[in-house]
DNA sequence: CTGAAAGCGCTTACAG
DNA sequence: CTGAAAGCGCTTACAG
C-alpha cells in the first residue's frame, strides 16, 4: 500500500548490503552471489518495492516514454483507425515496460510533439499517418529521435509499417471487374495522404492486367466534403455507373446518403463498395463490402519495431501487413 | 539541434556563476538579483537550453505525466468521445507544462493504470468513464493518487465533471412530449454505466412534470446488440410506437436500419432521436434529432480541474456542464 | 562476488 | 543577493 516509497537504499540498509548489490540483483547486469540475489528479491517480492522508473531513467538516460503522435486536424480524430492503432501500440509497449504518451498534432502545429522532445520525455516515436512532406517526421528526423512511420513514406530511411493497401486495393477492384462490371468509379479524399495514393495505384493495377477489357472508368481525388460528393453522385447515375468504390468510410456513407436520396437501391441498382470498414458503416444495411485491416496488430507490430530501435537493433526498413477482403451485399 | 544536451551546470560554468543561480533563474523562486537573472535568461535563450523535466521531476518529487484512463473493452474504443475528449485533456495538459500518459483498462484489468501509478511514472490521473463500482477509481483512492472522474459517480469525495445528461435528456423528451407524442419508447444499454442511469432519470423527469399526460412510456435497458434492437423494434412497431429515443448513436443506428429494412419511414411513419451525436450518426439521412456535448470541453476542464488538484488547491467536487439540443429531421 | 563513490540533471534548505 | 552541499533514487565504472 504505502510501500511505494521504498527505495533501494532502505533494502540496501535492512539486508546489510550495498545499494549496488540491490540494483544488480534487480537488473539482473552484473556479478552477484546467487544466495544474496535470492535474499533480495525475496525482500523486494514481500515489501512489493519496486524501483522508480524515473530514477533509474535519469541515471540510464532513458525516459521509458514512446511518443505517439496523433493527428487532430478536421474531422480526423475521430476516425477509430487511431484509437485501435492506439490499444495495439499501448499494450506492446506495456509488455515491454514502456508507456505511451501522446502528443497530438496538426500538419501545422507539431508544438506538442517539440514539447516531448525538448523536454526528453520520450524515447523515441511512433507516427499514426504519414503525409508528403510530414512535418513531425521531419522534425523528429532532424533531431535524432528514433521512430517509426505507420504509413507509407518515400523516404528510405525511415522505418516503416503499412498494411497493403495498393495490393487490397487493387485485389477489391478485381473482384468488382471479374463480375463483369463495366462502368466503374473511384472516389477519394486528399492527395496528401500517402495512403490515397497507394490505393488509387492498387486500382489501377486492376486494369493494367486486363488488357481485354473495355469499360469505363473514372476517378475522383481529394473530394472534401458531402456536398461534393452528392455531386458526383448525381453525375456518375447520369452516366449508368454500375460500382461506385469509396477510398474511406466517411466517402463510402456520404455516397450511400446521396443514393439513398434519390432513392437507388443498393447493390440492385448501383454497387457500393469501401476501401476501409469502420464502425461508421459497420451496422448499415445492406452491409457494405469493402476491405478490413488489423489495426491492433499494426499498432502493436509498430511498437515492437521501435522498441528494436531503440535497442539498436538492425530493424527492416520496410513492413507490409495484410488485409481481409469482405465481400458482403452491397457488391458482390 | 544539439544543444539538447546543455545542462544547468554548463551555463553556471560558462556564466561564472553557480548552478543554484542558473536553477533560480529559470524557476523565478529564490532571491536573484535583477541584473544576474537577465543574463541566465538571455544566454539560454541564445543557446536554445531547455531544462531536463525528468531530473526536474525526481528533485520535485513530480513527473509533470498526467495518466488517461481509457477504456477499451468490447467496441467502446471506437467512440469518438474518447478522442474528443483525449483532444481537449492533452491541450490544457500541454499548455500547463503537462504531458499524457495512457492507461487501457477494461473492468477486469487495469494493469496498465497500475504499472503508471506504481512506477511513478504519473502526478494524477483522469477517468473517462464512470461505472458503478469502479475498479480503476477504487485503486487510485486505495494509492492516494489524486484524479478527476468524468462522468458522475455516488461517491461524493471524489472530484467529477459530466456534462449534464439527466437534464439534457429531461429536455429532449420534454420537446417531444411537447408535441404531443403519446406512445414513446427508450432504449438503453448497460445500466452499469452511470451515465445511463442519468440519462433514464431525466427521460422520467419529463413525465413526473405531467400529471395531465395519458399516453404510454416503454423502457428497455441492458441492449447489447443489433439483434436484440431489431426484436424490439419489431414489438414496437405492433404497439405502434409513435417515437423511438436510443441512448447512444450505436442504438439508434440499429433501430435506423431495423426501421429501414422493414421499410418504415422516418419520421413519416414513426420518429426516431437520440442522446448522443456522434460521427456514427452525423451523415445520415433524415438528419437525426439529438443532444450534443462538447466533448473537448470536457476533457479540457477535467484536466484544469486536475491540475488544480495537484497544486493543491480548493476544487469543486461536481461540474456539471451544459448542452446542446439539435433538434433536426428526424423528430421535431 | 561485493562495495564506495561518482554521476544522471535538477532543487532547496542552510549559511553567508 | 549568491553559493556549497546534500539530496531526489537509481546505475555503473573502478577497485578490491
Amino acid at each position: 500500500m504505502d510501500d511505494r516509497n521504498l527505495t533501494i537504499g532502505d533494502i540496501a540498509e535492512e539486508l546489510g548490503v550495498s545499494k549496488t548489490t540491490v540494483s544488480r540483483a534487480i537488473s539482473g547486469k552484473g556479478r552477484i552471489g546467487e544466495q544474496t540475489r535470492k535474499r533480495v528479491l525475496a525482500y523486494i517480492e514481500e515489501h512489493h518495492y519496486s524501483p522508480n522508473v524515473v530514477a533509474k531513467g535519469l541515471a540510464q538516460n532513458k525516459t521509458f516514454n514512446l511518443g505517439l503522435v496523433l493527428p487532430w486536424d478536421y474531422n480526423i480524430v475521430e476516425l477509430p483507425f487511431f484509437q485501435n492503432c492506439m490499444l495495439g501500440i499501448s499494450r506492446a509497449a506495456s509488455s515491454h515496460g514502456y508507456d505511451v504518451l501522446i502528443s497530438m498534432v496538426t500538419p501545422e502545429d507539431i508544438t506538442q510533439l517539440k514539447r516531448a522532445v525538448t523536454n526528453r520525455k520520450i524515447d523515441g516515436a511512433i507516427l499514426t499517418r504519414t503525409l508528403t512532406d510530414d512535418a513531425p517526421m521531419k522534425y523528429l528526423k532532424e533531431n535524432g529521435v528514433p521512430f517509426v512511420a505507420i504509413g507509407s513514406t518515400d523516404d528510405d530511411m525511415a522505418v516503416q509499417i503499412d498494411n497493403d493497401h495498393r495490393s487490397a486495393c487493387r485485389e477489391l477492384t478485381d473482384k468488382l471487374l471479374e463480375r463483369g462490371v463495366k462502368k466503374i468509379a473511384l472516389i477519394g479524399g486528399d492527395e496528401s495522404y500517402i495512403v490515397t495514393r497507394s490505393r488509387l495505384s492498387g486500382f489501377e493495377d486492376a486494369f493494367t492486367g486486363r488488357k481485354e477489357w473495355n469499360g469505363t472508368k473514372l476517378t475522383f481525388l481529394n473530394i472534401k466534403n458531402s456536398h461534393e460528393v452528392d455531386q458526383i453522385v448525381e453525375k456518375l447515375l447520369a452516366e449508368q455507373v454500375e460500382c461506385i468504390v469509396s477510398m474511406d468510410d466517411f466517402l463510402c456513407v456520404c455516397v450511400l446518403n446521396a443514393l439513398q436520396q434519390r432513392q437507388i437501391a443498393v447493390p440492385r441498382q448501383i454497387q457500393v463498395a469501401s476501401f476501409y470498414d469502420s464502425s461508421m458503416l459497420k451496422y448499415r444495411i445492406p452491409s457494405i463490402s469493402s476491405v478490413r485491416f488489423n489495426v491492433e496488430e499494426l499498432g502493436h507490430r509498430a511498437c515492437e519495431l521501435l522498441l528494436r530501435l531503440l535497442d539498436e537493433e538492425e530493424v527492416e526498413k520496410r513492413t507490409l501487413l495484410g488485409y481481409e477482403m469482405c465481400i458482403k451485399e452491397s457488391a458482390k
